[in-house]
DNA sequence: CTGCAGGCCCTTA
DNA sequence: TAAGGGCCTGCA
């Protein structure tokens, strides 16, 4: 299936540190969400070819890649703000989409990323899915590991919180229907999750777009790039998108200076 | 061998 | 409320 997308980049959206989930394999995009293994071509930019059927594309991949959400009106909208560091951030983040990933799993998959990194997030990911075929696991597939399980699959201390995490059985349900500031501050009763993960599962889980997430790039843009005041209440309801290509901007930086990335 | 990576928890003052 | 040390593991 041929689509033509606009405001979509998937290897902009891979890169942004929103989801775990998406490799490129040779010229292939593999994406695994909502319990499906999806591949990718990039014909050209903004020209790909989605490997699966027109109602398989219709019932979920439309819905995950945010595609009825116009972005280009979005973003002419943040702007007007005239805020210059953030335009050309936009400029360059232009492909950028927040993905509506399952909250669950968004919930363990920012609750490991706390101090660790991408390559190491990414193979605990895939250890916990690898009983599975490589479908995220339930929560009830995950009630039949152990501490010592979870310990063995990577997690490292955080494999502590994640137990403790299934044990509770959060109602994902109710969680969604509480509004941002009683989401976050609910997350935060959760061990192994504070203000910053609580302000990831919001924004990547919940859809919640006021989210904010404060990672040490982001503290590092405010403090350089707007000495230390950034005027977030100028974006309130799109803070979250604002977030991201604030994000990606200031990390492709990095990325031209490190051939290992 | 250090230092650190998309933080959080706990203890002190 | 702010500051500081410790923490699993893997990889420069």
């Amino acid at each position: 299936m041929i689509k033509t997308l606009q405001d979509f980049s998937i290897e902009q959206i891979a890169n942004s540190g929103q989801c775990f989930r998406i490799n490129k394999h040779d010229d292939l995009w593999e994406v695994w969400a909502a319990k499906q293994r999806l591949e990718i071509k990039e014909i050209e930019p903004g020209i790909y070819e989605f490997f699966c059927s027109e109602k398989e594309f219709e019932e979920i991949w439309f819905n995950y890649f945010d595609l009825s959400r116009n972005y280009g009106r979005i973003k002419e909208e943040i702007k007007k703000q005239g805020d210059y560091y953030l335009n050309k951030a936009i400029d360059f983040g232009r492909g950028l989409r927040i993905l509506k990933q399952d909250p669950w799993e968004v919930m363990i998959h920012f609750l490991i990323s706390q101090q660790n990194n991408i390559p190491r997030i990414k193979k605990i990911i895939e250890n916990l899915c690898q009983p599975f075929d490589g479908v995220f696991p339930s929560m009830s597939e995950l009630q039949q590991f152990s501490l010592k399980d979870f310990e063995e699959k990577g997690l490292g201390y955080r494999a502590k919180y994640l137990k403790a995490l299934i044990e509770q059985k959060p109602d994902v349900r109710a969680l969604a229907k509480l509004p941002y500031q009683e989401l976050i501050n609910k997350l935060k009763t959760y061990q192994g999750i504070g203000d910053k993960v609580a302000n990831c599962i919001a924004l990547f889980g919940f859809g919640q777009w006021e989210a904010f997430p404060r990672d040490v790039w982001i503290n590092r843009i405010i403090k350089l790039r707007y000495q230390d005041d950034f005027p977030i209440e100028k974006f309130k309801n799109v803070a979250g998108l604002v977030q991201q290509y604030l994000f990606f901007y200031e990390r492709s930086f990095k990325e031209t200076n490190n051939v290992s990335l």
